[in-house]
Order: structure tokens, then sequence, then C-alpha cells
RNA sequence: GCGCGGUUAGCUCAGUGGUAGAGCGACUGAUUGACGUUCAGUAGGUCGAAGGUUCGAUCCCUUCACCGCGCACCA
């Protein structure tokens, strides 16, 4: 046998680029180029897309593995194995660490251009997305490149957006005014998901209210409350009617408070009457709801008061609120404090700011109401999917989780104030976000001039003064302040953007009061100088020239481009929506739109897929939604199976963070051990959907075993005879009670590791090929197979038979090794394709491991 | 408040209705060899507590304790 001699150690870095370049010139890793492709059953993994922005870390290395391991089991099986990767934009995450960035920089996104913040940001991706996917490569994933996709695909966007319209047709999804998870820092919506609680202890403020008292944590929001709740069948107030009038005297005076009976009231919780403030608290806007009552915003966007809170006006909540006792005292309001008060606040999961719930104008998914044609709600559709098994979750009680988190959904929330996204499809056809021709100041001054006793104002840029009457934009988020004419004050503002409801908008009376407003919004230098005052804005705004003022007709259109003019009034200045779609709207739809996107076979022959391999910590950001949308948009089940793997800890079972510092580059571990050690460690002896804990031994001890292999693989090798075919086409006879017990073991091995890895119990799999090679196969068999080699062993019979016997023995004998070494070369190949590909290669074989038959009964 | 998971060797974790397993670590010995070592062996656990079902429980049921987590809510 022409073996080459097998060097004395398992060298991983030398041999994982080679073989890995090895694999993808087969072209095998595209499933359509495997041998008899089309008589193939179709397997499918779609690669949950790992944020493109972001380096390798051991969770994926971790999910990577997995999926590795079942799609080359699968492609072995003989099934037509598909991985498809991907990568995603990650909106707000990527977003956040931009704006990190810029910081650092001394920059700010809410002073750039929107077009130039995501060209920045998308330069920024695409070096870093190169990175990631070295990364996977290492790792020596066999998924197929040339099917990669990246969520801002065209081919993507396009998908994203059909689906987008059809559930617009549907009723599914709905523009509406209301309350939503507001980060005053990031200064964008977020869904419930992406909020946390934590408990803190906080002064209970109890307020007298007229006849009632009332208690708050947040007096600083009570400025306009004016509707007092108590329950229907408080028998404490059976008095008081619902719908009656009082006169109360509150914090800037007396105001006329109505009575509302709600069942929402808890009527052990403190004297069981509150008053409400819609604009702010969730629970409160449900109640303001249910009766039709005004709503009225109290704090801005940037977390100030509004002029409502009177001599509190631009204050910041943290400083207004003991002004605020302070007054409340002065005038016997406040009738006693609990100090120690422990409650949940909802704060931002990323920047642990407070979360300050406004209502804004956004775009929501309905979880709960039926199709028109019939179909139960996209919620129902999916709870039905995994109560009848077509969608089977592994481990099993993760279904209870999601089944839980399913019954108590609300509508989703999907629009986002961030550039770093897929932009709505939607244009407005209203004048206040009209698109046409702008007088663009990039520097804005208001200047007030005083002038004797009159003052007139200019709005300057660069040395122009403007005359014509203008209307104020604010770039960034689009918002509208107004017009604004120096000598003719006519200035509205928009509080909200609902822009079909006339009763929102509010009038400044002059320019006073534009100017209040700016320097609310945006804090100004200020600057006098002699007699001119001026407020310079450091912030992009926009004006819009006067002839592009005229009003539309409300219309919404939904299109990917923009229209030429409203098919309704003809009126050709319509704005596109400013948001962005959440991330998890686009990623939602990735089982069939990377599918679609390579184009209607693929769809047709992929989908659905049969499993979806993902961490139970985006159960509900993400395999909930690739459910919904799935059967929604295909009516199938995107995916047969969800299986689910735990987060990867270090050895002292501490959550791997930046800021404790003790995350493991999973690179660094590939340097120094080698790619299938880490793929080893990182399964063994850990069962699904449980937390891994990772230490460098654990990895270490899988390295020797790497080279345990290897050095069996140079055992049975250097054994062979040197003439001797490979091939082997007699039926094995086992010889001796070695021979007899190990072919045994390995049928065992065998039935094992395939109905374990069918089952995906991974880490039992990996547990009875390390036992079978190491224990049985290298520390018994080989050992007793030293003397069964041997030409010298003594045998009963005659000293011509013994001789033959012997060497029958000893071709038997070698027969055996190679066949067990090649099985469990097999049998080991998902789990260290490196390794067990680079013996392979060595001995000769004219085909790849990667496509060898797996191993089946004798 | 509702729910979930864990508690097994010094450490990290598998596992099973019938004398308890692995990796790492510890200890003893062997080994010039296929093995950047490896092998043989030793020590070490009333499988969180109590009760129940059973011929038999670490495993199934109930209660409890401790640790961890998820969801919801707090005027």
């Amino acid at each position: 046998m022409a073996q080459k001699e097998l060097a004395k150690a398992y060298n991983p870095t030398e041999a994982e680029e080679r073989i890995y370049k090895l694999w993808e010139e087969s072209g095998f890793f595209n499933p359509d180029n495997l041998p008899d492709a089309k008589k193939r059953e179709p397997f499918t993994i779609i690669m949950p897309p790992p944020n493109a922005n972001a380096p390798l870390h051991v969770g994926h290395a971790l999910f990577l593995t997995i999926e590795d391991i079942l799609i080359r089991f699968n492609r072995m099986q003989g099934r037509r194995a598909l991985w498809l990767p991907g990568s995603d934009h990650a909106g707000f995450e990527t977003q956040v660490v931009f704006e990190k960035k810029l910081e650092k920089e001394g920059r700010s996104r809410f002073k750039m251009e929107r077009k130039e913040l995501y060209k920045e940001i998308w330069d920024f991706v695409q070096n870093n997305k190169h990175i990631s996917e070295q990364g996977i490569k290492r790792m020596g994933s066999s998924c197929d490149w040339s099917r990669n996709t990246f969520t801002l695909d065209p081919a993507i966007i396009e998908i994203v957006y059909e689906t987008f319209e059809q559930m617009y047709k549907d009723g599914l999804v709905y523009r509406g005014q209301r309350i939503s998870n507001w980060c005053i820092k990031h200064q964008t919506s977020l869904s419930d998901l992406e909020t946390k609680y934590e408990e803190r202890s906080e002064p209970l403020y109890y307020l007298k209210y007229g006849p009632f008292t009332i208690a708050t944590a947040r007096p600083e929001t009570k400025f306009g409350d004016k509707y007092v709740v108590m329950h229907p069948e408080d028998k404490r107030y059976t008095q008081y009617k619902h719908g009656d009038k009082i006169e109360v005297e509150w914090i800037n005076g007396k105001i006329t408070a109505t009575i509302i009976k709600d069942e929402a009231i808890d009527q052990e919780f403190g004297t069981g009457v509150m008053t409400i403030t819609p604009w702010h608290d969730p629970i409160d806007f449900e109640i303001a709801q249910r009766h039709g009552l005004d709503k009225e915003q109290i704090i801005d966007k940037l977390g100030r008061l509004l002029p409502v809170a009177g001599e509190f006006q631009d204050m910041k909540i943290k400083e207004a609120r003991p002004l605020i006792v302070e007054k409340l005292k002065t005038k016997s309001l406040l009738e006693k404090v609990d100090e120690d008060y422990k409650h949940n606040v909802q704060l931002c999961y990323k920047c642990n700011s407070v979360i300050e719930p406004q209502i804004i104008p956004q775009w929501f998914v309905a979880m709960t109401k039926s199709l028109k044609d019939g179909r139960p709600s996209l919620r129902d559709m999916a709870l039905q999917a995994t109560e009848n098994n077509e969608v089977k979750i592994i481990p099993e009680r993760f279904e209870k989780v999601y089944t839980h988190w399913m019954q108590n959904l609300r509508d989703w929330a999907i629009s986002r104030q961030i550039a770093w996204g897929i932009p709505f499809p939607v244009w407005y056809c209203n004048v206040e976000r009209a698109n046409m021709p702008r007088i663009h100041f990039a520097d804005f001054t208001v200047e007030q001039v005083l002038n004797g006793k009159t003052k007139t104002y200019r709005l300057k840029n660069k040395g122009h003064n403007i005359s014509d009457k203008v209307r104020l934009v604010n770039k960034t988020t689009q918002e509208v302040f107004g017009y604004a004419t120096i000598t003719n004050v006519e200035i509205k503002k928009i509080k909200d953007i609902d822009l079909s409801d006339k009763a929102h908008y509010s009038t400044y009376k002059n320019l006073d009061e534009l100017l209040v407003a700016f320097k609310r919004h945006y804090p100004p230098d200020q600057k006098i100088d002699g007699e001119t005052e001026s407020y310079i804005y450091d912030y992009a705004f926009e004006a819009l020239s006067p002839e592009n003022t005229k009003d539309g007709c409300g219309q919404i259109i939904i299109s990917g481009e923009a229209p030429k003019k409203c098919p309704v009034c003809k009126n050709k200045n319509l704005t596109q929506d400013p948001d962005t779609f959440d991330t998890w709207f686009s990623s939602g739809q990735w089982p069939y739109a990377t599918l679609m996107a390579q184009g209607k076979k693929d769809f047709e022959t992929y989908y659905p897929t049969q499993v979806m391999e993902t961490g139970w910590d985006i159960l509900f950001f993400w395999v909930a939604r690739m459910i919904m949308f799935g059967i929604y948009k295909t009516g199938q089940k995107p995916f047969s199976t969800v299986f689910l793997h735990g987060i990867v800890r270090d050895k002292d079972r501490q959550k791997m963070s930046k800021s404790k510092g003790n995350v493991v580059d999973p690179l660094g571990v590939i340097d120094t051990y080698g790619t299938d050690a880490l793929r080893f460690a990182l399964i063994f002896s850990t069962s699904a959907g449980t937390d891994i804990p990772l230490s460098e031994d654990k990895v270490k001890g899988m390295k020797h075993f790497a080279n345990k292999v290897w050095n069996i693989a140079r055992f049975v090798l250097t054994n062979l005879e040197k003439s001797k075919n490979k091939k082997q086409k007699t039926k094995l006879q086992p010889k001796t009670e070695n021979d007899k017990k190990i072919l045994e073991q390995l049928e065992q091995t065998i039935k094992e590791v395939t109905n374990n890895l069918e089952n995906f119990r991974l880490h039992e799999a990996a547990q009875s090929i390390y036992q079978f090679t190491w224990r049985d196969f290298a520390d018994v068999y080989i050992e007793a197979s030293k003397k069964q080699l041997s030409n010298s062993m003594e045998l009963d019979s005659g000293k011509s038979s013994a001789a033959k016997t012997s060497a029958e023995l000893r071709e038997n004998t070698q027969r055996i090794l190679l066949y067990c070494l090649q099985n469990i070369l097999k049998l080991l190949h998902p789990f260290m394709p490196f390794v067990t590909e680079e013996i392979w290669q060595q001995m000769e074989n004219e085909q790849l491991l990667m496509v060898e038959t797996w191993p089946r009964l004798r």
C-alpha cells in the first residue's frame, strides 16, 4: 500500500485551511452538485444569520458546530443537504454599536443626514461582514456559500415589502396612534421584548386630589391628570358616579376632574383610586382608550417637561421631581411619602435608560386578529402548529414556554426611528412630510432682534435672510416644527405625526413660543451680541419652500419605490415614512425569504425546511415570528423541528460578557487547539437547551482525542501489508474473541451514534464514538492486535499449519483494523471534520470523506 | 403573582425503574513508544431533604429547602 507515512502528531493549523479549501473546491457544499442530487431527499437548515457586524464569538461557534454536525450527518446519509448561510444587518444592535463609535469620535447621529448615516454604517458593516464569514469558515462549516444571503439584499427587501403589502391588504398591519416604549437616549421606540425590568426602591407619594388620595411614584407626569379612576364595585366610592365632574385644587391651580369607573383598578392597592396619564403609561392609555378620554403629552421625546408643567417647563425629569414634590408640600397636597417603595422600572435593554412611554404613530402587526378569508390570527396559526406537532420543539419543555408567551401576546410594534434598517415602503400624501425641494439649513439661526419696543425675528442661514413663509423640519426625525414667517407669524407645531388627524395640530401663537419649542428640543448656544439675541442651532433643519405647502389628501400608499403622485388627489408631494422596520420583521421571514431569493426552484425544492437550530434566548424574538410569518405567507410551516441550544458560559458558569472579561475568543482557541477540539468540547457532555460551561481544560482534552485518532490511524496504516489492496470485498470473519468483541462493539456504536444523531442527542452520540474509539478500539483491540499481527504467535497445531494460520490471522486482523478505522472516521466526521478528512486523504481514498456513505450495520 | 429549570465524585457535567458514569483533577505503578505521552489501577458519591407509589426509586408522584431563569404586574 502506498500510504504516506503520517506525521508523528496531528497538526491542525497546517491541515485545516487546506482541507476547507478542498471541500469548497469540490462544490459539494452546494447540494445540487452532490452525486445523484435529484434522487436525494432534501434536508435543509437555514443558518440563523449572525449579526454581520459582530466578530465570531463562542455562541456562534456552538451553533455552527451543531448545525454542521446535522448537515454532515445527513449529507453522508445520502440526503440533499443544504445549509444556507446568511447575515443580518441587526438594525438596532448595529446602530447602537455605531453610535458608540460616533460618540468616541465626538460626533452624533442626531447631527447627521439620514442617508449619510446609513452609508457610513453600510461601509462599516461590509468590512466586518467579511471577517465574520472568515470565522464561519474556520469553524469548518459546510454551508453553501453560493447561496449566502444578507438581510439587506435587494431580493430580500423586495420579499419583505411584498409581505408587508399583503399584510396591509389583509388588515394585519396597521398604523396606530398607540403607546410605545420610548428610549430617550436612542430616540426610538422598542418592542416589549427589547426592554427589561429592574427592581428599584423609590419614594411613593400620596397626593391629595380633591376628596381622594392618590399614590404615585412619578409626580412629574401628573400635571395634566383630569380623570380619577376607581373600581365600579368599590363600596367606598359609591357616592361617585361614572362621569361626575368635580373641581379639585391641583399642582398648578384648579382643574375639573371627571370620575371614571374601570375594572382595571385594584381595590387593594393604596386607596383604590388613581388618576391617569394616558400619554405616558400603558395601563392608563388602555383605560383612556376604553372610555374615549383625552390624552395629553406631558413629557417630550427628550425627557423634558412641556408647557403644561408651568414653571417646570423644559426641566428634565430628574431635576423637576424634587421641585414638584416641594411645591406639592407647600400647597399641602402631599399627604405622606412611602420612602422605601419597591417597584419594577422598565429599561432599555441596551443602555439601561428608563423607558418613557410615549404615544407615537407607528406600524403594528395585529397578532390576534383573524384574517378576512377565515384563517385564524397569526398567533393562533402558530399555536396550532405546535399543538398538533407540525412543529416540534426540542427540548420539549420550551414548548410550554412558547405557548404561554403566545397566549399573552400583544400587538407587535415594528417601527423603529433609526436609520439602519429596511425603510418602510410607505408614502404619505401629505404636505407635512412632503419630499419636494427644500431650502436647506445646516446651521440654523433664529435671531430675535430688539429694536426699540418692537421685536422682529429673523431666520438666518449663512447670511441669508429668509423672508418667505417657511416650514421648519428637523431633518433627522422628520419632525415638523411649524411655519415661520418673519413679519407675519404663523406657526404651527405638530405634536405627533398622525397627519390624517387635524386635531393633533397645535399652533404657536408667535415666534416666542416657537423659540421655546426649539430651545426645549435642541439646547442652543445662546449668544447675546448688542441688541441681537441669537440662538444658534447646531442641528440640521430644512425649511420647505412655500410652493410645497399645499395640503395633501392623507392617502397612504404602499410602494417600494417613490410613487410619482398620489393616486387619489394627484398631489406630487409625497413623503416616505421615515422609520425602518424592526430587524425581526425581516429576519422573521428568513426561511422562505432566503430560498425565494434564490429563485422559485430553490423554494420548491428546499421549503419547508427540516430543522431550525438556534438559542432559546431568541425563541420569542425570532422562532415564534418565523412560524407565524411562514404559515401566513406560504401556507406551510417553515420547519418541522426547532432545536434549541443553551448559552455558552465560562467554566464558573458565568455568562460571558465583555465587561467581565471572560469572553472566550473561538479563533484564539482554534489557533491553540484546533477546530475539531473546540467543536468536540462544545458538544461533549452537554444536553440540549441547557447552558454549556466551556473550560480550556475541556478543549485541551479534546485536542488529545483528535491526536489519539491520528495515532490510531498511524498504527493501523503502518501495520498494513505493503501491497495490500485496501478494498475489502469478502466478508469479515472474526477469528478471535477480541475480533468478535470489537466488531460487536462497532455495530453497537454505529447504532448508538446514528440513533442519537437522528434524535438530536448530539452529546450522547459524541460520547459513544469517543468511548468506542479510545477505550474499546485503542486500549483494548489495538493492544490485542499487536499479538495477532505477530508472526511468532504460538498456536496449538503443527508447524506448517501454524505458520499458515498465523499469516491468515495477521491478514484478517489487518482487515478488521482497517474496517474499524474507516468506520470510526465516518462516525466521527460530523463532529471532527478536519482530522478525519485529513486521515482519509492520507489513505488515498478517491472520494472525500465528506460525501462518503454513512456506516451501515453489517 | 404565574411558570420553568437545576441540586449526582474535589471541579464541570452526562445518565438510568433493578449492583452509579465521563472529562479534568488527586494518588500508585508501568511504559523507548502507534500516541507532544499513553496504559493499568486506586481513592472519592446514603444521586438536595422528607413522605408516597413499587418486589425494588437517584429516576415516577407530593411537599419542602436552596440556587438559577423566564413571563406578567405594581397607581
